[in-house]
DNA sequence: GAATGCAGCTCCAGTATGTT
DNA sequence: AACATACTGGAGCTGCATTC
């Protein structure tokens, strides 16, 4: 229903009336819209004259359907902008509630322990007042999985090792394996949730970091199974072996050869098993193992200023975030061997918690890279948009030179 | 020539009102 | 209620005339 006069043939508003534009009228001025989103008074008056199905509105209606049209722009990217992060703290929400969830619970089993062995230790004093005793405190810490014998290179074999990795990855990516403690100076943010890294009571050293990101799984995956950072001193790293498993995921056998440039700078030789997977919920697995000296690989002699050590089931697990992107769990687990290196210079490595909370910081810097870049993308990838786009993004360019 | 005042124009944010 | 259209007031810019 339009209440409108047209007095000289133009479209005019009644004693304040109102006045809806024709589809016809509106599609015009969106195509106009979407090539000069701000035209002058004179383009304006032009677009009146070159375009008949718009002659009968007022050069000042056109120009306050301009002002609204942008209004409504502002608006609506602003809202789509505050969906987007709410989406981001929804998930951050959730892996903050998992995270206090599993914290209650340690927590539960920890009184629990405390109660017994305070009673334990109330008995013992009672009943041995006189007599030696030698009591076995276990610990509430779970222990990982034993090392396991050498195994052959077979697929048979390479597959069981794959399995036990993606076992044993699992259970520190969920934290269910170890008890990680936060590290210092790490404080929760939007950036990352946490890194944390083990004090005692298992195999090496590990690292842990939790983050999201505004890409698909897949894409994720894609990105971060070649990890540079990894890579960054070695020699040589040749794929030996691909070979399917049951559940569509691929194990590649690699060789990579790493060497100390500087005494200073742990170095390893190792062959390294990397297994990725396709879990049931839909999160992606990428994790790798070393399989150095202790089980078989190429005969490497003892090289002298090599620090053997070995890379304990690590790597990314990758689960789809609700709304959009992914959640990335972090999980860097080594152990040097320190026996491998002069004994001045042994210090340097009775531990791996340097280069593993090194390693495990420069994979959480390469995911806000990520994040960063996946955000950028989004405001100046003009390369992929159409022609128009194009066109108004140089116009625009030029209008502020 | 520089400084000043004014009119005219546009933009934006906010608001009123009609339509769906 | 959500959306579309029109209006209002404040701010900024530009061009022009006037004054010093």
């Amino acid at each position: 229903m339009m209440a409108m006069s047209c007095k000289d043939g133009k479209m005019a508003m009644d004693n304040g009336k109102y006045v809806r534009y024709t589809p016809e009228q509106v599609e015009a001025l969106e195509r106009l819209y979407h090539d000069c989103p701000k035209p002058s008074s004179i383009r304006r008056q032009q677009l009146i004259r070159e375009c008949p199905i718009l002659s009968n509105i007022e050069p000042k209606q056109i120009k306050v359907w301009f002002q609204n049209r942008r209004c409504r722009e502002k608006q609506r990217k602003e809202a789509s902008r505050l969906q987007a992060v709410n989406r981001k703290l929804t998930a951050m929400n959730k892996l903050l509630m998992e995270e206090n969830d599993r914290l209650q619970k340690q927590v539960s089993q920890l009184v629990y322990e405390n109660g017994y062995f305070r009673q334990h230790t109330q008995n013992t004093t009672l009943a041995t007042k006189d007599t030696s005793c030698e009591s076995v405190v276990t610990s509430g810490q779970h222990h990982l999985t034993p090392q396991h014998p050498p195994r052959d290179a077979s697929p048979a074999g390479l597959l069981s090792i794959a399995e036990e990795t993606l076992a044993e990855f699992l259970s520190k990516a969920t934290g269910t394996a170890v008890e990680w403690v936060q590290m210092p100076g790490m404080k929760p943010g939007p950036d990352s949730i946490g890194i944390v890294a083990i004090s005692h009571g298992c195999t090496g050293v590990a690292a842990r970091a939790c983050g999201l990101v505004g890409l698909e799984p897949t894409r994720v995956a894609e990105i971060l199974k070649d990890r540079p950072s990894w890579f960054r001193d070695c020699r040589a790293v040749d794929v030996l072996n691909v070979l399917p498993t049951a559940n569509g995921g691929t194990i590649e056998l690699l060789y990579m050869q790493l060497y100390a440039p500087t005494t200073l700078a742990p170095a390893r030789d190792f062959w390294l098993l990397r297994y990725t997977s396709v879990m049931e919920d839909g999160s992606l697995v990428v994790c790798e193992r070393s399989l150095s000296n202790t089980q078989n690989g190429p005969s490497m002699p003892p090289v002298q200023n090599f620090v053997r050590g070995e890379m304990l089931p690590s790597g990314y697990l990758i689960r789809p975030c609700e709304g959009g992107g992914s959640i990335i769990h972090i999980v860097d687990h080594l152990n040097l061997e320190a026996w491998s290196v002069p004994e001045v210079l042994r210090p340097l490595y009775e531990s791996s918690t340097v280069l593993a909370q090194k390693t495990t910081m420069a994979a959480l810097r390469q995911l806000r890279q990520i994040a960063q870049e996946v955000s950028h993308s989004n405001v100046t990838n003009w390369g992929r948009r159409p022609a128009a786009l194009r066109a108004l993004s140089q116009r625009l360019s030029r209008g502020f030179q």
